[in-house]
RNA sequence: GUGGCUAUAGCUCAGUUGGUUAGAGCGCCAGAUUGUGGAUCUGGAGGUCGCGGGUUCAAGCCCCGUUAGCCACCCCA
């Protein structure tokens, strides 16, 4: 009896407590429809894979982090890291089932064997979607189109998807002769806003190896500010000569015509010359999203194009791109801003228990309502109302029903709003419509 | 993985140079003429001071370890 166990999670593990785990549902049932809205399917995949499936995908850093070890049949195994390889995996394995171009979404729990902080943890979801077989730039300004509309459905206006093309910054690397050192001068470049130009030139002299002369020409093109097009304009100029350089200009140029011209608000998409982050198999466009009013937990769904998925488990060149929403970053983010909803209860009805021998009546109503669509909950003591009416308050109901001897000689009930402290006794014959109206509001 | 900061009631914290039964606000539970909730009043429950060692006559306070959270680096959702 003495020895109890410690109750406790481990290091970058959590518990969801009901309102936490209402706003991650909410977020899951929008990510989904909005993929679903632009033909994405629904997959699934392991959560335990092989190690050599995903050693060596994302550079060693991500080798580090994964959580692996032997199972009891001696198999060297490793939950997944991220979603983008287990599905590389997925598509070798089925490509002749699927079919290209392939469009799939996926939310899924990932590990990391990270040091947790605040929006990162060891175990996240993310809810990934990407278009394989296909190299049109369609489908990259489809998954900005994807972005924008997953922001805009879960309540977010104020945020900038951040977009910028490997080919951009390969092409000018190959003009001033860095080629060889691109993953290293890029790594250098995307601590800019953080780090300021100076640092920045230091870090690609003496680290990476450039001269001063090459250092300052990648943050000249890095640097360039204003709106869209005057970017586009000034790129066009200093790439010039680079036919991969210009290639990537183009591909933006018209990711940006088309978009505004799909409705996109200009002023949420931005092109930034400087972000150069992503897994090393990114080689066309970047994408990264950033909240106006939370800038500080980072980018909170990030993708891009790459050239060859599966290049690793098959032979067949599959270019895809696609992006992922990180749902407990988001949150996380959400929570700071005071935008998670402290509902815990799934149902809107509360039916008091005034009378617990009316218990029979109680339910009944219950499953009218229930096949009408709305969600029910009877209280499960004849405690004082005053007690189930807090109770349905602190839980987050919008409505409370109420009925004792007097109602039932009269055939009706009280409905309460319980946000707008109203009351209005309803006859039992029109109960639903009255509640369905209700909970329109 | 490296470095730093923090750890006292469900939450936010206070706790004097180590000194007797560890406090507050909010929250929770129960009452304030036994059919109705967010206000007020009254009362109550709840802490082996993260955990384990050590120093001391004496440790919430000092030292070591450990676990967790946060911050920076790294990397990234």
């Amino acid at each position: 009896m003495s020895d109890l166990i410690t109750p406790q999670t481990l290091k970058g593990f959590r518990d969801y407590l009901p309102t936490a785990m209402m706003a991650r549902e909410r977020l899951m049932e929008i990510a989904r429809q909005v993929y679903r809205s632009y033909g994405f399917s629904p997959i699934d995949t392991p959560a335990l894979e092989y190690a050599n499936i995903l050693l060596g995908k994302g550079g060693e850093e991500s080798d580090k982090q994964l959580f692996r070890f032997i199972d009891s049949g001696e198999r060297d195994v490793a939950l997944r890291f991220d979603l983008t390889v287990p599905f590389a995996r997925f598509t070798a394995e089925h490509l002749s089932e699927i079919g290209i171009p392939f469009k799939r979404y996926h939310l899924g729990t990932v590990w990391r064997g990270e040091k947790p902080q605040k929006g990162r943890y060891r175990e996240f979801m993310q809810c990934d979607f990407d278009t394989i077989g296909t190299t049109s730039n369609a489908a990259d300004i489809e998954t900005l189109l994807v972005i924008h509309d997953l922001l805009v459905k879960i309540g977010f206006e104020r945020f900038t998807v951040r977009v910028n093309n490997r080919m951009v910054l390969n092409g000018l690397l190959e003009k001033i002769g860095l080629i060889g050192q691109t993953s290293g001068v890029l790594r250098a470049l995307d601590k800019l806003a953080k780090i300021g130009r100076d640092a920045v030139i230091a870090e690609m002299t003496d680290k990476v190896g450039t001269t001063p002369e090459q250092a300052a020409q990648v943050l000249d093109l890095a640097s360039l500010t204003g709106s869209n097009t005057d970017i586009l304009n000034r790129l066009e100029a200093l790439l010039e000569g680079s036919e991969v350089g210009l290639q990537g200009v183009a591909r933006l140029r018209e990711l940006c015509a088309v978009s505004q011209a799909a409705g996109i608000p200009e002023e949420r998409v931005q092109l930034d010359v400087s972000i150069a982050r992503g897994l090393d198999y990114y080689t066309g466009t970047i994408y990264e999203t950033f909240l106006t009013d939370m800038p500080g937990i980072g980018s909170i769904c990030s993708g891009g194009r790459y050239d060859n998925l599966a290049g690793l488990f098959t032979k067949e060149k599959l270019p895809g791109v696609g992006a992922s929403l990180g749902l407990d970053r988001l949150l996380a983010a959400m929570e700071e801003l005071g935008l998670v909803d402290q509902t815990s209860t799934p149902a809107q009805v509360l039916i008091a228990c005034f009378e617990a021998e009316r218990l029979g009546d109680y339910c009944r109503i219950g499953r009218v309502l229930r096949q009408a669509g709305v969600g029910v909950e009877i209280f499960p003591d004849a405690k004082k109302v005053g007690q189930q009416l807090k109770y349905a308050d602190r839980k987050g109901f919008r409505l409370a029903l109420i009925a004792g001897s007097n109602e039932f000689a009269k055939g009706v009930w009280q409905v309460k709003d319980l946000k707008a402290m109203q009351q209005t006794e309803v006859a039992e014959a029109d109960l639903v419509t009255h509640i369905q109206a209700a909970l329109a509001k």
